[in-house]
DNA sequence: GCTCGATATGTTTCGTCGTGCATATCGAAA
DNA sequence: TTTCGATATGCACGACGAAACATATCGAGC
């Protein structure tokens, strides 16, 4: 074998009226903007479209209550983003989740990867 | 609210050698095939192309140790398909699985939930 | 050994989604 | 008040995946 024939992987998604409010690539977006301070620079280090992650902002953003991300115009650096405390709690708890689901997959998985191909 | 704003959906796949072993599409052609009898059948059962049924099949049997589905040739009826007592037992794990994770994410969401817009 | 309906497979068309590029806009700081 | 870098947004192009269409192949039964 190469690497792991055999694996799984579990999606969790928060759906707000038909699209998607909070996901694993929306939840690694809110990481990457509070590391780089900016939407820009997020897109950059997540190597995606700075459309894109405007979209996934504006997304997360209208699914919540309160903004996930704030965004600032103006200043030295021209603006930028950062993550509030309400978008902290929400990825606290949907890491949460991640880690818990995916405990519970693996057990699972341990019966299941016997019937799979070993290659 | 027309109707439920607010949802989750998890999507749970086993991957085998970088290609989806089983998902809940794969999971949802299993059933179709065992009540149908026939590729053609549950593909026109679940709205989707033969060509993508065949696709989903050739990887499931790709995936596992033996095939999950047997496929036929000839007779009055030209053929056919069935589901295998291995492909039995791993979807009835994979079920097993997808109600757990179900439920853990419905303990979460709630906690989620009110941080979330009503509509 | 025909027949028939389903499996098996190639090719082409098409819709969708993300990217890339261009551009307008904003506002704190110098 | 000028500057500067980031936000905000429109639009055309291209990649990818699924569908649609076409067709070859199989083999139990009659």
């Amino acid at each position: 074998m190469t690497a792991t024939p055999n694996a799984f992987k579990i999606y969790i998604r928060l759906l707000h009226d038909c699209d998607i409010a909070l996901g694993p690539g929306k939840a690694d977006l809110l990481e990457a903007i509070e590391q780089h301070g900016s939407l820009s620079a997020a897109a950059k280090a997540m190597d995606i479209s700075y459309r894109r992650v405007w979209a996934m902002v504006e997304a997360m953003n209208n699914g919540f209550r309160e903004p996930l991300v704030a965004t600032a115009h103006g200043g030295a650096k021209g603006g930028g983003a950062s993550v509030t405390p309400l978008g902290h709690e929400v990825l606290r708890l949907y890491r949460t989740l991640q880690t818990e689901a995916n405990d519970l997959t693996l057990r699972h998985f341990e019966h299941i990867k016997p019937l799979m191909k070993a290659d």
